[in-house]
RNA sequence: GGCGCGGUAGCCAAGUGGUAAGGCAGAGGUCUGCAAAACCUUUAUUCGGGGGUUCGAUUCCCCCCCGCGCCUCCA
């Protein structure tokens, strides 16, 4: 089956593609650095890295640019606030977020570009839309006409025809000619960060830099174009209008949207005191890895409940499956004969591509996988798993992890080596065999209190850290 | 009011016009010096409710109930 999406354009699952056949030229909308990104914009941005890390799979060279919005009102607020420059008020959340993702595991974009890095372009088109006709300017700001763009609504699939101005107009967008137009250029108020321009002085709006970046670095025409389902209006919408009002050609071939997640069973808000940081639920004890296998778990087009019993779920799931890896790495098996699981391997790596390939359904991915996993330790169990089934195995579990990473243990500093480990481990099989059980015990305590967890299997005493 | 999404076992969560993946949790069992791990059996005659189309619907259509999102800043 080929690789298909889902595209918000037209509604429908679609064969993917690219311009060139080979390189994707994908634009994320990253995070508004003016606070800590929260568990729901991670869950956006792991659904980035797996969409990123399956079309790698699939042979595709990637070319993702991922904004940073670091010029927007509530950083000009906080900022103020602060007393502190934009960019000394920004960097610490940039900064944060950098961390955040990479103890995600979330792959980095090819570029990652700042919004007012590229305040001259902007103005630069902001200018080709002024001289299409498509700009009016009040109070000194520059606004886009939606009136002069035919097909606005095409991606969130809005009528825009009947909805005039009048019905829900803001206090402060009476300025407007019509409640759906948006501010390209903002002119400048008093005390607040500002650019000079032929437009007057001010800061640009929140739509145009997207437009801007993403052509600047991708061309005209993007293969793929993905952030958070409430982008889609009206910041995707505004994009297209923009981009293709100066251009005259498709922006964005794919539009993929991934879902919100809730929060047990509720909308994430901070009054509702279940508005959670990445740095939140680490300092309650939760590992990364398992947060990025929660968020990674469900398909990125359904709402995604999070929840702390979900979280204890998913990690003696994980634990399985590093379980297995443990038996498969460590394990002895016959050698000499045939491999015999070979038809379900190549079956379970077949079913966990076919999940994928169809918009990303990790959910049949990881089905496909687990079922693996109990009939190969069924198959260790009963003795006719062969040593020739280990390097497909191998492969399996590895195809797997190029995707979800995460049977890689989060590294702890400190602690017991693994040479002092293995030392102890070799004393105390000596000592079973020797049948004295108590200096046996004994070690498997002291190795507990250090974190260590020893495990006699059929194949071997095998030891993790807890 | 308009547009859109969803309601599947205790919890999470796939899925298909032909008779319900997977994970977690629970129960029983096997194995075991201990402790685990692992395996086996078991847990939805049923997919929010009611109609309809069909040989057959959880899957298509209609109505209703419930939850949610967007329509204004928002991952």
């Amino acid at each position: 089956m080929a690789l298909r999406f889902h595209n918000t354009l037209t509604q429908s699952v679609e064969d993917f593609s690219t311009q060139d056949g080979k390189t994707v030229r994908m634009y994320t909308c990253g995070p508004t650095v003016y606070h800590y990104v929260h568990i729901g914009n991670l869950r956006t941005f792991t659904f980035q890295d797996l969409l990123r890390r399956w079309l790698n799979y699939r042979g595709y060279v990637l070319n993702h640019v991922m904004n940073i919005t670091d010029v927007e009102d509530k950083i000009i607020r906080g900022a103020m606030q602060q007393g502190k420059s934009l960019r000394e008020y920004t960097s610490v959340y940039e900064e944060a977020f950098l961390e955040d993702i990479d103890r995600l595991r979330l792959q980095r974009p090819e570029r990652l570009v700042r919004a007012t890095e590229h305040i001259p372009e902007m103005l630069d088109a902001i200018a080709k839309l002024r001289e299409g006709g498509y700009t009016y300017d009040s109070e000194g700001s520059v606004y886009y006409r939606i009136a002069r763009f035919p097909s606005y609504g095409k991606l969130a699939h809005l009528d825009v025809s009947g909805m005039k101005s009048g019905a829900r107009v803001d206090v402060d967008e009476y300025d407007k000619d019509d409640a759906r137009d948006f501010v390209l250029w903002k002119s400048r108020k008093e005390g607040e960060p500002y650019w000079d321009s032929e437009f007057g002085a001010g800061r640009p709006g929140w739509h145009i830099e997207c437009s801007v970046m993403a052509m600047k670095y991708l061309g005209e025409t993007l293969d793929i174009h993905a952030g958070g389902i409430d982008l889609t209006f009206p910041h995707h919408e505004n994009e297209i209008a923009q981009s293709e009002a100066i251009t005259h050609k498709t922006f964005a071939r794919f539009w993929l949207h991934a879902e919100h997640l809730m929060v047990e069973g509720q909308k994430m808000s901070k009054s509702l005191g279940n508005f959670y940081t990445l740095r939140d639920l680490v300092e309650q004890g939760w590992q990364p890895d398992i947060i990025r296998y929660l968020l990674a778990s469900a398909h990125y087009r359904t709402k995604l409940n999070f929840t702390f019993d979900g979280l204890r779920s998913h990690a003696s799931s994980l634990e399985r499956l590093r379980n297995f890896k443990l038996r498969l790495d460590g394990g002895k098996f016959p050698e000499g004969g045939p491999a015999t699981m070979a038809g379900r391997t190549s079956d379970a790596l077949a079913g966990f591509e076919a999940a994928m390939d169809d918009d990303l359904n990790t959910a049949g991915a990881l089905a496909a996988i687990f079922e693996f996993v109990r009939d190969a330790n069924s198959a260790m169990d009963a003795g006719t798993f062969a040593a020739a089934d280990r390097a497909p195995a191998h492969n399996l579990l590895a195809a797997f992890d190029s995707i979800f990473d995460i049977l890689r243990p989060v590294e702890r500093e400190g602690g017991l080596s693994d040479a002092a480990i293995d030392e102890l481990v070799n004393e105390r099989i000596a000592a079973k065999k020797a049948r004295n059980f108590s200096r046996s015990d004994e070690i498997r305590h002291l190795l507990l209190t250090g974190g260590v967890i020893l495990e006699d299997t059929r194949e071997g005493t095998r030891w993790k850290r807890k």
